[in-house]
This record gives structure tokens, sequence and C-alpha cells, in this order.
DNA sequence: TTAGGGTTAG
């Protein structure tokens, strides 16, 4: 049916309703006949359109319209002569059904509206007012339903509808926020008239799909049309600068933002806040969030992420308390990024109170902060409330399943994060490269190599995820806990693109549990010439040399060392008692209870040694070689523990943070520990969560 | 006239 069109420029708006059964989008005869640059035809009349004809093709194919070989309008004919009354009695029912509508969306009773529809699409041809429209888009939008936007969007192109351009603005709109965004570019395209609104709709929608320079590109376009814009415009491209990490173009809009302030700026701030948090400039943020005249929730919300983004979880959480104290209501965004900092802080307790903050206030049902809960959860050792979270959400997705699958298999339950992976296929999820790296991963602490190899295999074969060096990385650790080095060299050499500093690191880690000197210093080498400042890299070299005896290789690392003034931070570990933090350092004496802490250490490490635990000299780290045998009995986690242990009841575990990796000997003597106090040990480190239950880690083995 | 903007989870 297209083909024809696409010869002839002097086709007319009729031929083509004629054509094809109903009134062409957007297109009124006065505009079309005095704007139109091809006498004739509709679709010439905008100069942005440099093929007309290709605009022809795509409105119809794209939005998959059918010719309709008769039109809605005509049995509306046929009835009004067969029976008038009762067509009278019918349009009175439309009338009935479109306010209807209206009520329900005013009651965001949106699943409702739009079934209330259906009567319309099935009786076909009544006219429905713009307001009728209105309440339906904002039902499309509220439900986020692509069947939605299409039956309505249908229906207005069946009926002959010619939106004004309040309701062209509104169905963009609908497009965008149900993201369909390849229909709403060919709607913005085809527009014959665009304002402020319009550009600021489709290029907020760009921003939601991360096309972040595109949206630049749009907004100087606009720019340049319009010669103006207002703080909505300048709150969205802050939003965009933020996105690229560009703090130079985010201060550019933010000085832009001041010289036109134009009275209410709340929106411009909180995008600002974002914005320079994000840069990496928390100060910059602090110095927006304080000239707020009126701090609303948003504003308390984007600097709380600010200071948790940099690290800074302590001082979010005062933030928490401040805002809390000053009246100001909270909302999900609030409790999920609560939930988010006590995961970062292990404070059980305040995650409770987050967890019962958000069912009392009305958001027990939030994705994103159910999904920060199961992850909390999971992450302190507390797979089953974790479950219990994911199983009472009323819908997932992929994150969510994402967060469970990394908990069961970072708590060694590799079984069950595969049979929840196949679950969630079952379910019609379609797995992201953040699932493959959690099963791959649990397929690796729990020792199910060949799974895992089966689905490495699977995963750019079946759901088209092509695996990154994290993947690689993965399986290069699986194979390695296996013992087969030479196979995950053979793996690192087959990689289409340059091997990555995990994928060595994963070698050489590899390499010191099965001893292999030769391998393990090739990896080192190639870690040495990608990260030269990195200590850890000659730690593991300096390990392997160590636990082989090879002393001299050993003293020469360790001169590499010095010569380069690498040196370990101070290690420290932290434990939360009474919801109050105690920090303790390698060695520490500082705190109030050390009389008792060393007393406590003294006797575990008597204790486990009858149980077969021997010091493991061979990993040490390089700044503790003058009192290495004090320093390593005292580690700082290992006085965390022992303060715990005095401190809490018998039956609560105990949550250590550290803020390095565990030392392997340390990780076995906890496992020893843990098992003769019968006390559960959650130990969070630089790289993952250990959890000791009955004298096994959850992190399969040490690494 | 109405409409369009900012913050959250793996």
């Amino acid at each position: 049916m297209e083909i024809p069109l696409l010869r002839y420029q002097s086709i007319s708006l009729d031929q083509i309703q004629n054509s094809y059964g109903f009134p062409f989008p957007f297109a009124s005869n006065k505009v079309f006949r005095e704007k139109s640059l091809f006498p004739g035809c509709y679709f010439s009349f905008n100069k942005r359109w440099k093929n007309p004809f290709r605009i022809i093709k795509c409105s119809l194919m794209e939005q998959g319209l059918k010719p309709r070989p008769k039109p809605n309008k005509m049995n509306i004919e046929e009835l009004k002569e067969s029976d008038l009354g009762e067509t009278q009695i019918k349009k009175k029912s439309s009338v009935g059904i479109c306010s209807q509508i209206e009520k329900l969306v005013l009651n965001k009773r949106y699943t409702e509206a739009l079934e209330l529809f259906e009567i319309l699409e099935f009786e076909g041809g009544f006219d429905v007012g713009t307001s009728t429209y209105d309440a339906l888009v904002s039902a499309c939008i509220g439900l986020k339903s692509i069947r939605g936007v299409k039956r309505v969007f249908n229906y207005m192109l069946s009926t002959g509808f010619e939106p004004d351009q309040y309701m062209r603005n509104r169905v963009l709109l609908m497009h965008v926020k149900c993201g369909m965004m390849i229909d709403a570019r060919n709607l913005f395209n085809e527009m014959p008239e665009r304002n402020l609104v319009t550009c600021n709709m489709i290029i907020a929608g760009l921003i939601d799909l991360g096309e972040y320079l595109e949206a630049f590109r749009l907004f100087l376009d606009m720019w340049e049309e319009f010669s103006d814009c207002g703080s909505r415009t300048f709150a969205t491209m802050i939003r965009a600068s933020a996105g690229l990490g560009l703090l130079s173009v985010g201060k550019q809009l933010h000085s832009c933002a001041l010289k036109m302030r134009d009275g209410d700026d709340t929106f411009v701030s909180c995008a600002l806040i974002d914005m320079y948090s994000k840069c990496g400039s928390i100060e910059d943020a602090q110095g927006v969030f304080d000239e707020m005249p009126e701090k609303n929730t948003v504003g308390w919300n984007s600097i709380m992420a600010g200071y948790a983004l940099h690290g800074y979880s302590e001082e979010a959480l005062d933030l928490y308390h401040e805002m809390r104290d000053s009246g100001v209501k909270m909302d999900h965004f609030t409790f999920s990024i609560i939930i988010r900092i006590c995961t970062r802080l292990a404070s059980l307790e305040h995650a409770r109170q987050a967890h019962a903050g958000l069912v009392r206030n009305g958001f027990g049902l939030d994705i994103v902060a159910n999904t920060a809960l199961v992850d909390f959860y999971c992450k302190w050792g507390r797979i089953e409330d974790a479950r219990h979270v994911f199983d009472k959400m009323p819908c997932k997705n992929v994150i969510s399943w994402n967060a469970l699958i990394a908990g069961y298999g970072n708590h060694g339950r590799g079984e069950e994060a595969i049979e929840l992976f196949e679950q969630m296929l079952l379910e019609g999820m379609r797995p992201n490269h953040v699932t493959y790296l959690a099963v791959l991963s649990a397929c690796s602490h729990s020792g199910l190599s060949e799974r895992g190899w089966e689905i490495f295999h699977c995963m750019s074969r079946d759901h088209k995820v092509k695996p990154r060096a994290m993947h690689y990385a993965c399986m290069i650790e699986l194979l390695g806990r296996e013992g087969l080095l030479d196979e995950a060299f053979a793996l690192i050499r087959s990689v289409p693109f340059k091997p990555t500093t995990n994928m060595w690191a994963a070698l050489l880690t590899a390499c010191r549990v099965n001893g292999n000197l030769e391998l393990g210093k090739f990896a080192a080498e190639k870690l040495y010439g990608m990260e030269p400042e990195k200590l850890c890299n000659y730690v593991v070299l300096l390990n392997i040399y160590n636990s082989s005896g090879k002393l001299k290789e050993a003293a020469e690392v360790v001169q590499t060392l010095r010569r380069k003034g690498l040196r370990m931070l101070p290690v420290c570990s932290w434990i939360e008692v009474k919801k109050q933090p105690h920090v303790f350092f390698s060695g520490d004496k500082t705190h109030v209870q050390t009389k008792e802490m060393y007393e406590k250490v003294d006797s575990l490490m008597l204790e486990i040694s009858k149980h077969g635990y021997v010091p493991d000299k061979g990993t040490l780290l390089p700044d503790v070689d003058e009192q290495e045998q004090r320093v390593m009995k005292y580690h700082s986690e290992k006085l965390a523990i022992a303060f715990g242990l005095i401190n809490t009841p018998d039956w609560t575990p105990l949550q250590i943070v550290q803020s390095h990796r565990i030392c392997s000997d340390c990780h076995n003597a906890i496992k020893l520990i843990g098992m003769i106090t019968e006390r559960e040990i959650v130990v969070r480190d630089a790289s993952r969560f250990h959890h000791f239950k009955d004298g096994i880690c959850s992190c399969g083995d040490y690494w």
C-alpha cells in the first residue's frame, strides 16, 4: 500500500485518508493547504522534513497501523440510517463512559479506566473529547502501559480526532513516559508545531535512556529556535551533565540558571546537588543545599545520596536524623537511600527502623526500597529474611532477582542460586550481565565448575549477553579453584580484548593458592605493568614467595615496595554494639576495654590452637614485619570480635566491617572462633562478605 | 490556560 505513495509527490491528504481509511495524525487540511511546499501534500510543509515520503512510511508502518477497509465513522452513519433512536442512546452512554473514565483517573484507578475504555473501542466511532483523552493519557503514564498507549493512539487516529498543541504534547508525553522513544521521536519529527514543553519532554526522554549527547544536541537546537528556556529545562539539562559526569558543563548551566532565576528554583537546586555530588564535588553540593531557602524532601534525599556516594555514610546517617527532626516528609526515595547506607554501615538496627518506616509510611510495596532491603539482608547473612521480603514483593525486576541470586551465591548456596536463576527464566524475566555475574560467581564459590561452564556458554547464545571482563575473571577464578591453572591461562589468552587487571589478579590469586610460582610471577609482572602503584598486587606475590620459602625474592619485593614508597594504610575494623560503632586498628590499645579484649583474644587463640589452628606466617602483610607474632595475633578484626563477644548476648551474630581485605590467617582463625563460641560472625571486607557459621565460611574458602 | 523538571535498588 505504501509503495505507490512514495512515487507521487502531489498526493493529497484526502487521497491518503482514502487509501488508509482514517485521517492522518495531527494533520489539518487548513494547515496543510496554507503551508505545504508541495501543493497537495500535507507531509512536506515542515521545513525539517528532508524526505517527506519516508515520513509517510515511517509514521504508518512504525506505529503498526494497518489500513481499515471500513472506517468506524461509517458504522455510525449506517446506524443512524437504520436505527436513529439506538444511536442516540449509544451516544448518550458514550458521554457517560467518558466522564466515568475521567473520574476513575482522578482517583488514580488507571486499570479500571482503561478497561472501561475498551467499551468505546469495541463499539467504535464515538467522538472522544480532549478531557477524556487527557485522562486516558494519564492512565497510560500511571501504568506505564505500552499496550494502553497503542490502544489510545490508534483510537485517536481511527476516529479522526484532531488534537491541538496541548493534546499533541500529551500524546508525545505518553510515548516518552512509557519508554516508546522510537515512536516518540517519530511523532516529534512529524509535529507541525513544537513549543518549549514539547522539547523539554523529548529531551527528558532521551536523558532517561542515557542518550545525554543527543539530549544536548536537541537542547542547543531548541536554544537556537526559541532563544529561551525556563528553569525546567535547566533542571533537565543539569541531570544530563550529571549523567555525563561533566562538572564544567554543569557549572555553566548553574550560572545560566542563576542569571535567569525565575522564582521557584527548588528543582534546579535539587538537580545541582545531585550533579555536583555525581561529578565529585560534594562541597559544592553542600553549598547548594545550604542555600536552599526551603529544603524539601528531594533536596534532603539528594544530599544524603551524595554523602553516601562519597563514602561518608555516617555523615549521611546524621543528615537523615536532621531531616527527621526538621519534620520534612520522607518518601520511598528516602528509605531506599537509608537502607543502602545501612548496608554499608552494617547497621542492622537502623535498617530495621527503615524497614518499619517504609511499611508504616505506605511504601511497603516500593520495588526499589524492597530491592535495597533484599540486598541488605543478603549481605548481612540473613538470607531467609531477604527471601521473605523478595517473596512478598508484588512485582520484581531484574535488579531484584540479581540481588537475591547474588545473596545466595555469596553465602555459598550455589545450587539454590542456580535454582533461583532457572525460576527467573521460567517466569519470563530476561537476565542481564549482572545476573550472569551473580550466577557464575555462585558457581565459583560453590565449586560448581561444570554448571559454570554451561552457563558461561549459554549467556551469549541464549540471551545475547556478551561476556565482559568480569565474567571472564569469574571463570578464571572458577578454574583456579579447581587447580586448572593452564586452562585459566588459556582462557585469558583467548579473550577477544586486552585482558584486564581483574583477570590477571584472578590468575595471580589462583597461583598463590595452588603454589604456582612461575605463572604467578608472570601474572604479577603483567599487573605491575598495568597498575604500578597498586600495593595489593605486590602483596600477593610477596605472599607466594613467603609461603614457598623464597625469602630472597620476598625481600626483593619488600625492597621494591620501599623504593616506591608504597605502604599499607592502617587497617581498621569496626562493630556496632547498642547503636554505637567501636573502631579498632591493628594492635590498638586506645579502647577503654583494652584489657578485657586482649585477655579474650589470648584465651580464644589458646582455645583454637587446641582445634588445630597454626598461625599462617606465609601471608603476612608488608607492614607487619617487626613484631609479626604480636600483631598477627591482634589484628583489628580479631579485636572487634573479642569486643563483640564480651559485650553482646550469646545469640547475636557479630557483624564486623573491615576496611581492607581480610587476611587468610584471620579468615582461618575466625572460622574456628565461630565454631568454638557457636556464634555467627559476618565480616564485610574490601572484596566480599564472609559469613562464618558452624566452622565454615560462605565465600567457599579463603581467596 | 492546561502540559514539561529534581532524588532511590543489583
